[in-house]
DNA sequence: AAAGTAATTGAGACTGAGTCTCAATAATGC
DNA sequence: GCATTATTGAGACTCAGTCTCAATTACTTT
């Protein structure tokens, strides 16, 4: 976990090196929170952490700046799921992966599915489109809530 | 076009009879407007559409309170693309399709692919999962902007 | 190492989509 | 028709997220 961190910060350092940004204490608070969460988060819940914990402040606009930046150095991936705000998830070390969320329970199932990334392949080829990005998402009921709300 | 909003005028009213909802004038004044138009559409923008046309007024509140039941009731889906609002498109008489979004220009491709389709089935069998339904979006440069953008 | 320069921060004002309230109104069921 | 129950509208409200701008600080340059 430590030389993950330790990979991340130097890639996050990298990263804004590189586009003539700074290494701020606040930047590097917001990673290491990132990194110390094994879930999905939201900005605002990781504001909320993060003011709880801090010895100093950081401000929101901090919080919501920061993000972005570490999307673009690729070390998070924003996910939106449909009816709730935008989330993020750590992507560094962390293989590509899509979601399956139970519309009763909440909870997200990931999986990876190598014939789908080819098929994506071939849709966007189809289309003459050069791919950046995509998201899936399958909602629907997970195997414990089907029991209940699918006779 | 006249035959295809008639049945959905139709179907909008037996899901409201079903469910002891009322097939007010508001109500028929939106899914007509929906109807008549053949991209996604933002909610807000609907609103604004039916305040310049409509003689009589309608409200933002009925706006935004019909178009989950307009969802419910299987004549409209919900798309949301990373970074922008909720959108819907109209879906009834129309196939299933899944998008591809130029990052530049904005552009929505829309596609069908029957091999993704199976392979999200055997995803969500893969994981005893019982899916209602999915979402998938692609992000890149279409083939316009790809030149400019892609060196 | 001091100064210069450009990026960054924080507090809080602001935005804007979407929701809620509640009294007045109107669509069905009988 | 009348009762019952859903619906509507106006505007207040919410809340995530953005913006502003003066004060601050990280890197660069000499």
């Amino acid at each position: 976990m430590k030389v993950q961190l330790h990979k991340a910060e130097k890639r996050f350092g990298d990263y804004l090196g590189q586009n003539r940004l700074k290494y701020t204490p606040e930047r590097q608070r917001v990673l290491r929170e990132v990194f110390s969460l094994h879930n999905h988060f939201e900005a605002d819940e990781l504001y909320g952490t993060l003011r709880k914990k801090g010895k100093s402040t950081i401000s929101r606009a901090t919080v919501y700046r920061t993000l972005p930046l570490l999307e673009e150095s690729g070390l998070i991936r924003r996910v939106v799921f449909i009816d709730k705000h935008t989330r993020y998830e750590h992507v560094y070390g962390h293989m590509h992966h899509e979601h399956l969320i139970c519309i009763h329970c909440g909870a997200v199932i990931e999986f990876y599915k190598k014939s789908l990334e080819d098929t994506l392949e071939e849709v966007a080829r189809e289309n003459t489109f050069t791919p950046v990005a995509h998201k899936l998402e399958i909602t629907g009921y997970c195997s414990n809530c089907k029991k209940e709300h699918v006779p």
